[in-house]
Parts: C-alpha cells; sequence; structure tokens
RNA sequence: GGAGGCGUCGCCUAGUCCGGUCUAUGGCGCCCGCCUGCUAAGCGGGUUUGGGGCUACAACCCCAUCGCGAGUUCAAAUCUCGCCGCCUCCGCCA
C-alpha cells in the first residue's frame, strides 16, 4: 500500500506513476472520492458515538422520569450510532480498496514501458565459444541425464509436467549451493532462516501476490492456506504487526525455503528442462531498513547476488527492469540474467526488488525511531534458486564429453570435487 | 483429534464472578527533571497504538483499541456465541 499521503495531497505525481506502469489512472479519482467519504463518515459516526457515550454516563445516576427520557433519547441513538458505524466500515472499506489496489510507485532511475523496454546496466565476461572449442554443448537435460543429476521423466510420472527429480551428483549441487549462499549470506551479517511455505490469507495478500499474480499462487484445497512462490512472503510478514527497533537496522534475513508456482500464464514456454517449474527450492535474501537507506541496500543486495555469481563463474547480466513490469510491491528491480549457451540468449537467475513501505503498510510493520515511529522498508533480493542455478552452471562448465568442471568455490562444499562425470552417455 | 486452563496499553500484573465514576490498577523497564564530585539510591513527572478534527506530522479536543469477529444492552475489558493463539494432560506421529 503506497502513502496514502501522496495520493492526497500529491495525486498527480500517482498519475504519473500509474501512467509509466502503463496502467489506468481512474483508481487515483476513485481513492479520492472514497477518502472525502470516509472522511466525513467518520466525522458523522464520531459525533453520534460521543453523544452516546456522554449521555450514557448520565443515566446510572439519573431518576424516574429524567431516566426514562435519557433513555429513550439513547435507545434511537443508539440505532442511529449503529448505522453511522456501518457506514463508515463501508467508505473506510471503498478507500482501502481503491489505496490497495494501486501499485508501488516506480523509482524515477526506473525506465519506462513494459516486460521489453529493461535497460541493461552491466555485463560481467564474454559468452563461452563453443565453436572455437570445436564441440556442441549439450543443453541441461541432456547434461542432467547424462551426469545423474536430474530425472525428468520420473518427475513427469510422480508429479506431472514440469515437476523433477534432482539425484546423485544433482541432489549433491543443491546442498552445495544452498551451503554455499548460506555462508555467504552468515559472512555478510545475514540472520539464517528456514521459512514455512506455507502462509496465510494475510501474508500472501500483504506481500502482494493475491493482486494480478494470484492466478499463480496455489491454495490448499479447505484450508486457508496458500503454498509460497517466495520466502519473501513468509520473511515480510515475519514482522508483521510489530514496531521495530529503529537503531536495529537493518536486519537482514537469508531465508531458504521450497518455492510453489502454478505458472498458469506460462504455457509452452520453457516446457523442456528445469528452467520453469512448478516447485524449487530457493535461498532469498530479505531485509528490513529505513527508507533512507533502502536505496542504497538495493545497491548491496545486487552486489552480493554478483558476488555469488561470480563466484558459480558464470556469465551474465544485469537488468534494471521497466515500470511496467515490476511487480505490484516494488519501486525498482533489478535481475541478474545468466548467459545459457544451448539458448543463446541471458536468462533470469536472481532478482531483487525494493518494495519500500509498500509491504511494511499493508503488514503493520513499523519502526520506532526515538519518540517518532516511522514507516520502514523492505527488499528482497535471490541469492540462489536452484534448478536455474544448475542449468547455469551445467550448461556453462561443460566439457566435450559431457562432464561439468565444479567451480572452484563450490569445490569445498562438494567434498573437494573438481569434476562431475558422466553416469551414463 | 479429545479434555481442561489461559489471552489486559514493552514485560509482569489488578480489574471480569455481580456491566456504568475503567479516562484500565500497581510493579519493572525506559525517558525527562531535581538531588549529586561521579554513579547508585531517593524524590517529582512522563511512557499503548491507530484514526478524525484543528493544524506546524506541536498543543488541544474527539473516536477506536483489554487476542480477533459477531451478538445482547441505553451502556461491554466485564455477559453470550464463533474463531484464533498459547499452556497442561490424553491420543496419534516424524
Amino acid at each position: 500500500m503506497i502513502d496514502p499521503r501522496i495520493v492526497r495531497d500529491d495525486p498527480d505525481r500517482v498519475r504519473a506513476a500509474q501512467a509509466k506502469r502503463g496502467l489506468s489512472d481512474e483508481v487515483v479519482d476513485r481513492a479520492l472520492s472514497a477518502d472525502t467519504t470516509r472522511r466525513a463518515s467518520i466525522a458523522a459516526y464520531e459525533a453520534k458515538r460521543a453523544e452516546q457515550k456522554q449521555l450514557g454516563k448520565l443515566i446510572p445516576q439519573a431518576q424516574g422520569e429524567e431516566k426514562q427520557a435519557l433513555l429513550a433519547r439513547t435507545r434511537t441513538l443508539s440505532a442511529e450510532v449503529k448505522q453511522a458505524e456501518a457506514a463508515q466500515g463501508a467508505a473506510e472499506a471503498g478507500w482501502q480498496g481503491a489505496l490497495r489496489s494501486i501499485p508501488n510507485l516506480a523509482a524515477d532511475a526506473a525506465p519506462a514501458g513494459g516486460e521489453d523496454d529493461f535497460v541493461v546496466i552491466e555485463t560481467i565476461g564474454t559468452p563461452r565459444d563453443f565453436e572455437a572449442e570445436g564441440f556442441t554443448p549439450r543443453d541441461h537435460v541432456e547434461l542432467g541425464r547424462m551426469l545423474g543429476a536430474i530425472d525428468l521423466e520420473r518427475g513427469a510420472k510422480v508429479s506431472g509436467s514440469r515437476f523433477y527429480f534432482l539425484t546423485g551428483i544433482g541432489a549433491q549441487l543443491e546442498f552445495a549451493l544452498v551451503a554455499m549462499a548460506m555462508e555467504l549470506a552468515r559472512n555478510a551479517g545475514f540472520t539464517q532462516v528456514i521459512a514455512p511455505s506455507l502462509v496465510k490469507p494475510r501474508a500472501m495478500e500483504g506481500t502482494g501476490f493475491l493482486g494480478q499474480a494470484a492466478d499463480d499462487v496455489y491454495r490448499i484445497e479447505g484450508e486457508d492456506l496458500y503454498l509460497v512462490g517466495t520466502s519473501e512472503v513468509a520473511m515480510a510478514a515475519y514482522h508483521s504487526d510489530e514496531i521495530l527497533d529503529g537503531a536495529a537496522l537493518p536486519l537482514r534475513y537469508a531465508a531458504f525455503s521450497p518455492c510453489f508456482r502454478k505458472e498458469a500464464g506460462s504455457h509452452g514456454k520453457d516446457t523442456k528442462g528445469i528452467i520453469r517449474v512448478h516447485w524449487f527450492d530457493k535461498v532469498e535474501m530479505f531485509v528490513y531498513t529505513t527508507l533512507e537507506d533502502a536505496e542504497a541496500e538495493h545497491q548491496r543486495l545486487l552486489g552480493w547476488e554478483k558476488e555469488f555469481l561470480d563466484k558459480l563463474e558464470l556469465t551474465y547480466q544485469v537488468i534494471d527492469t521497466a515500470a511496467g513490469d515490476l511487480g505490484l510491491s516494488a519501486t525498482r528491480k533489478f535481475d541478474c540474467e545468466a548467459w545459457i549457451p544451448t539458448q543463446g540468449r541471458y536468462r533470469e537467475l536472481t532478482s531483487t526488488s525494493n518494495c519500500t513501505d509498500f509491504q511494511t503498510r499493508r503488514l503493520d510493520t513499523r519502526g520506532r525511531f526515538g519518540s517518532q515511529i516511522r514507516p520502514v522498508a523492505t527488499l528482497n533480493g535471490t541469492l540462489t534458486a536452484i534448478p536455474r542455478a544448475i542449468v547455469a552452471i551445467l550448461e556453462t562448465h561443460q566439457q566435450a564429453d559431457g562432464s561439468v568442471t565444479v567451480p572452484l568455490a563450490l569445490q569445498p562444499h562438494l567434498g573437494g570435487l573438481q569434476v562431475m562425470k558422466p553416469v551414463r552417455a
């Protein structure tokens, strides 16, 4: 939820922000008129209620006819209060509804436009030239099969399309990647967390995933629970209804959790392999900090993401996502996209968003700064999403014989293993 | 899953039986001041959060807030119902 005062005091700024995302500004006028209605109804209700309370105090001491008169008056007042209260509730809901449908204001620096209007900030490394090396690279599906690392057939048999088993060296790779990510996070001062993957509607709603993204979310049949698509959801709700100690900020968490996505809108996209799957494990950085520090922290998160990709010795580019491709909650988003040789293009491996006070307003997390209580910001960033990291590693570091060299930094986490060798042709 | 107990403004706690001077008591902690060579002790004051009015996001006034929601009533921390959470015991289980 954006700051209501911005809508009230500077509606044009919100209109411009809506336009930048390619959205209608109709909601701004709806919010403004709802606010007027709301404030009028609050005043009306409170006036009635104040009168009711005052008269109510007189009743115990009153006697006889005086008491009867008071009771007669308060009886009608009681009905009026009830009515005014209902009107206030409705007005409040209208205001909240309008306000909640406004996405976070895109940062001035974020590029305008949609999905294809991103700006490449930097490119690290050069795509490996397999032609010069004299062999045609295998895709991760083939490499995963040869290494005995990824079992897609049985994944489909047991769970359906977009599921997989990680086996043998594949399973070891996941543990190694998680260990390496957690080690990096720990050294950077993050608190390590294992977060629940099932959450209540409040958490899902508060992080903005029940808006346009609702189609992508699994709901548990017969329960008021959702499967998270990222541990961001659990971590944003972690401090809900709390007032944090401002002096203790930033609070940095590195949370591991399985993630679940319906991929409802992606029929036909990435149907091969484990680029786009219904379930995967992920280590996510999640930070609570001050609004003033949020932008700098965003750069720090990007820095840790790059550090991790560097350790994996990958070629990648960093993009500045355009406003129309930001999630509901984000004011700015950077993606790190790794070069996937057999696709001949860069694919998203990590993503970091600055959500400013959008989520904390919805989830009621604030900070105490001396005598003041002020909103705080949340930011999130992927440290590693397992399947895509595995895809990039296998394809990037493959050899002509189907073996895959292990990036130096990953070797200690694989018992010193330097090369993953095929177990079948 | 079953039975019982509990949920009060940071923490602990009074109040709930028997509805109204509850504008929620006291202690701890914290903040300010006095005292003091410095500290401690002592003394005095302050200390839930959100919203509305008015405005400087001060002061002041008002409304809400006693786990959440609904109900009864002129009036609910207090009575009724539902839900949630925690604790104890039993059952089951990794």
